[in-house]
DNA sequence: CTGTATCCGTGTTGATACTG
DNA sequence: CAGTATCAACACGGATACAG
């Protein structure tokens, strides 16, 4: 079972282009996937499981082994009392977010796109550094908490920038509890906060006028005419 | 065989996430290598299946029905005298270049990128348009016809900017004529353009400075240790 | 609990040959 | 030139059984 390191697939498009070279290495079913939920730091299989609702277990071991075997992730032994394992992006797989951006943002504009479907903590967190608007959050400074289940993330905005990654939740002006759908439908279909906390989905702590401005930074392009 | 206009095929992720929708739509095998085919305009069954050496014809029809339903693609019938049909993008597939460069910049970092494999004109021109680096193209200005095969090409740069598009040879400031792997080799691998031409890779028509100087303005970025 | 290995039904892919 | 038909090989997903 010792797979050789840097070994392409048997089948593989046969072109010197580096876009047809990525999907080699990356293109099959479920391993750009897996890389997006690491995206924000390691996690364990069972994990990687659970945020990727419809992927089986042989199939994710195989991913997990080509993503190793090419130099995208690593997998590590935590040091006790968790003694777990888990899979960690390289540096060179940190630097494969650009793809996921441009791919979201294209998509987007997509007629098909239904964004009543499931979606990871970790795409959430992602869409945000995709589809930031610098404009909507001139001048503004906020920090805002996110839990999700039992994962926390926080967001930062200032000087135009954003960042969003795993972090607590002190500290910040306002936090957002509940499902990453239930999040998405705030910030991407408009829906107004007070109907999604009346209907449970959706509970926040702090300052809402923060929270309002919030969901508004995040503008969708518009969606091609359905043809 | 009506298929219906904007339909998923039947094997989808089921994620609201925007770079998951995108492989939806355009993550089947040859489904971006077809689009990147198109992204320099039009072209036939055959010229496709010809710079995409590997891909079958009942695949390649597959490929072009999917892309049509979901709205990348049009099929038109070129007025008489040649009356051949064509494949072009729509608008909304002419979106997708970015991509392309994000996917080709990330995957020219792997330590398993053979630049030697077989490369189509389209590929060059937008590996171009990629690697460009403005720098070392400041207060430059100048002019490049690309003969590859029976197709011809110009590059125009100015201001610190490139364009690379179908166009004639007449103007240019100085002709590469040879296979795209050739002009890759000048312009990736360092190859002196003397040796190329001495073994008849490469025929190069007008000022040798500007050739010279075109070669040096698309840097790639280090590769990763190949662990 | 955290994965890994194996078997199996099904759908996708790709090579070859063939037709309008 | 522009596809279609057929068939073999493979990949996927589900279930189950197994190992640390």
């Amino acid at each position: 079972m010792t797979s050789k390191v840097g070994t392409l697939p048997k089948r593989h498009y046969n072109d010197a282009c580096g876009a047809a070279h990525a999907l080699d290495l990356v293109g099959e079913r479920w391993a750009l996937l897996v890389m997006r939920e690491l995206m924000l730091g390691p996690k364990r299989f069972s994990d990687l499981r659970a945020s990727l609702p419809g992927i089986s277990a042989n199939v994710l071991t195989q991913r997990l082994e080509d993503l190793e075997r090419i130099g995208v992730l690593t997998r590590r032994k935590l040091p006790p009392p968790a003694a777990a394992q888990v899979y960690e992006l390289t540096p060179w797989g940190y630097e494969s977010e650009p793809i996921f951006q441009t791919l979201g943002r294209w998509a987007a504009r997509s007629p098909m796109h239904d964004p009543t479907l499931p979606l990871s903590a970790v795409s959430l967190l992602l869409s945000f550094r995709t589809m930031f608007d610098p404009q909507r959050a001139r001048g503004w400074k906020a920090r805002i908490g996110l839990r999700i289940g039992d994962e926390s993330f926080t967001v930062r905005i200032a000087n135009g920038r954003i960042e969003a990654e795993r972090g607590p939740l002190e500290g910040a002006d306002v936090i957002f509890a509940g499902p990453a759908p239930a999040i998405a439908a705030a910030v991407y279909a408009a829906q107004p906060l007070d109907m999604l906390i009346d209907a449970k989905a959706l509970d926040l702590q702090g300052d809402r006028a923060v929270a309002d401005r919030f969901v508004t930074l995040f503008p969708l392009p518009p969606k091609v005419e359905p043809r």
